[in-house]
DNA sequence: GCAAAAGTGTTGTGTATACACCCATGG
DNA sequence: CCATGGGTGTATACACAACACTTTTGC
């Protein structure tokens, strides 16, 4: 019944026409990302401080891909890259101004340890109170933990919110705090360890009066990386479609 | 350092300015569809034939959600709803005509038996020979295909493929037809037997010279649904996000 | 020597794989 | 009776969960 072309004109009517439903007939398309951090056995969010908590947000730029636009929104809350990201759903809204939105949501985890903050810092909400967002944000932030807590499961994600160099028992607790439960010693050690994305370095660290502990690195390269994400996610500048 | 503002207002400017990298500064929303069907042993993807083979694809509408904008697109092609559909990925590119195009890229099945097809009538193309794509379509094909293998591991999508009723047999047919290797007989009916998604009818199809076949029934019931999608998925309309 | 965290093995249970023959029917 | 696809069971390897004690250090 109705071709390619069809649609295209018919959009084109409206383009030029009266922007009808109180949202404009060509979307704005705004980026979000969803920043994760775990700190003092807390996964917290980032959040912007305006007259209300937001999402960071971007709108992205001709010739640059969506996924470099998404990087842009965390260097800006942090001045650092982030060091995982993964971009998570597309939705169609209609925003508090009554513009029609086109919302491209991320996720993204960075270690907490010396996190510089840019001006003004992010403000860190724990990932179990986002009562206070808007809508849209809220479902985004709620899906983007729903993902994250997936992926623990089956991938090495949560390398990604740990410094460079970090002990076993880190690495337990921020898979704990994401889970929000325990897990055994035992068997979270064997199977870390079995997966090979662990370098063992020499150093230990030495904290209390304890015995020291072990200190690794993450193994970039023997990491899948961005699983079920194309393969060609942020690869896609002009020079690249050209 | 910049703030949300800043950066709209630094947008603001490209808008008005003059449209740089010869793409407008601001992006065209365009939906596309990898639309599945198993027949014959083959894997096929439906395709626009016009004056090139291209993808199915379509604008979105102010107040409409981006999966509602997509099952337009099938019925477009099918005049049937699909069977399954689901949200790929999203990325920004120049497209051939130099305009700077957001694509959001979409999956869907539905079983080759009596599909009527709209007219024009889709172009079947199988699976593996998709040289003749444009980049862009090649692309979010190439990925689709990842996708669904992937998905055929651990969720019960291949059902969608098939029609109301079918043997074990078709059912296997068609997994080892996406995958294209062979599956041991045994195993694959212990394992979907046991998932506990079959309804057995107590009809038999008698096809040749040899025993008839037991017909089963998806429960849908049973199915968990669209997985690693967001639970709005396809519900955020005008309405839901006020 | 004691408090505090690091580190280490075994056993059972369930899940996936490999593999070969008999069954019901139509002609 | 034979050709054709439908249907069934067992043995083995591997992954995952449960579970408790010894080691090294600082004070």
């Amino acid at each position: 019944m109705t071709t390619v072309q069809d649609q295209r004109d018919s959009r084109a009517k409206h383009e030029t026409g009266p922007a009808s439903l109180s949202a404009a007939a060509v979307p704005v398309v705004d980026l979000r990302v969803v920043l994760f951090t775990v700190a003092e056995g807390e996964l917290l969010i980032a959040l912007r401080d305006g007259h209300e908590l937001r999402l960071p947000s971007n709108l992205p730029l001709p010739g640059q891909s969506l996924d470099s636009a998404a990087r842009r929104i965390v260097l800006s809350m942090l001045r650092r890259p982030e060091q995982y990201i993964e971009q998570l759903y597309t939705l169609s809204a209609v925003d508090l101004r009554e513009r029609w939105t086109i919302v491209v949501s991320y996720m993204a985890l960075i270690a907490s340890n010396d996190v510089p903050s840019g001006s003004p810092p992010p403000i860190w909400l724990p990932a179990h109170e986002l009562g206070s967002l808007e809508v849209i944000d809220r479902m985004v932030a709620d899906y983007a933990l729903v993902r994250l807590r997936a992926k623990l499961g089956y991938t090495n994600i949560a390398f990604h919110l740990l410094p460079e160099t970090f002990t076993l028992t880190e690495l337990q607790t921020a898979y704990e705090t994401i889970l929000s439960r325990p897990l055994d010693k035992r068997n979270f050690r064997r199977r870390v360890i079995a997966s090979g994305i662990l370098l063992e370095t020499k150093q230990k660290r030495r904290d209390g009066s304890h015995r020291p502990a072990a200190l690794y690195r993450f193994r970039a390269d023997h990491d899948p990386g961005t699983y079920l994400t194309p393969p060609w996610a942020g690869v896609v500048d002009a020079e690249t479609a050209a």
